[in-house]
DNA sequence: TTTATTTCGGATATTTTTATCCTATTTATT
DNA sequence: AATAAATAGGATAAAAATATCCGAAATAAA
């Protein structure tokens, strides 16, 4: 579905923002830690977020990943996976093909089509900040 | 979605599907023409579909691919998706948590279920012959 | 039995994705 | 100004997916 990439980007979106609720700036160790990733390449991720302006980076000492606290309502997943996976997903032909609409449709085409708009509309309407708060109260989980 | 190994492999079985309709065996040169897609690796794929006992394999001379005729209604998208890829675009947590269930649900657990319940349904629903019949009738197309 | 045709399957190559490492740059503190 | 602590970013490595090549095996027809 996602790419790896995309799935720490997601995951790691979500422990930066309960942080920043709480004030605090995360590093790519404790994230990595948190989410059960790779350090570095978290690292690359996160860095294509700060560049898409999802997630912003403080250097130096006392530096860190931290999200604008009264930004996560209006980042949604959508956000995120088009920062890193492109709009694909529910964008593309489900066969790959080049050109594929109501005109000229692929052969799952039609079968696809609600499946591809309630996730894109779920990826739409879903807050960073719900799944946040979803963690933060043992809800749902980041690992394992 | 899918791999491309997979989105050939679908496309393979119809396009197989419709000349079994009509009494003839396609070669992977034929099939890679029609579906638009490298011959040595579609070939790689036929003999992966062949030894899921989806499409039937002849050598020799006057050989190539099949499908029987009679099966074609029964053979769903899941058992090429599943011969292929796997079951994880429908079982697998979409963030990739090695467990991930109603009592241990990743953060997008819930959000995911009924995209995946109708991802599954639809894979288990919709047959061969049905995308096979609207491929030869005009309604789908299998490149561009 | 020979020949032509065709799939099978192993080896290899290429590309993309995933992952690691190291240095440069920035910044708060001392 | 020096130092320590961070992110940025380029170079590289490893793994997986995609793709190609070629000889072996099977089979129908001549």
């Amino acid at each position: 579905m996602f790419s790896k990439a995309c799935e720490y980007g997601i995951k790691a979106s979500i422990f930066i923002a309960i942080n920043s609720f709480e004030g605090k700036r995360v590093s790519p160790k404790e994230i990595a830690k948190e989410i059960d990733s790779p350090q570095a390449f978290t690292a690359k991720i996160l860095q294509a977020l700060v560049k898409h302006n999802i997630v912003n980076s403080v250097k130096g000492a006392y530096g860190g990943f931290e999200i604008d606290k009264d930004k996560t309502a209006a980042i949604k997943l959508h956000h995120i996976v088009n920062a890193i996976d492109g709009d694909s997903i529910y964008n593309g032909c489900g066969l790959g093909l080049h050109e594929c609409n109501e005109a000229h449709p692929c052969p799952v085409h039609d079968k696809f089509k609600s499946i591809r708009d309630e996730l894109k509309f779920m990826l739409e309407n879903t807050s960073l900040q719900e799944l946040a708060l979803n963690i933060k109260s043992g809800i749902s989980f980041l690992k394992v």
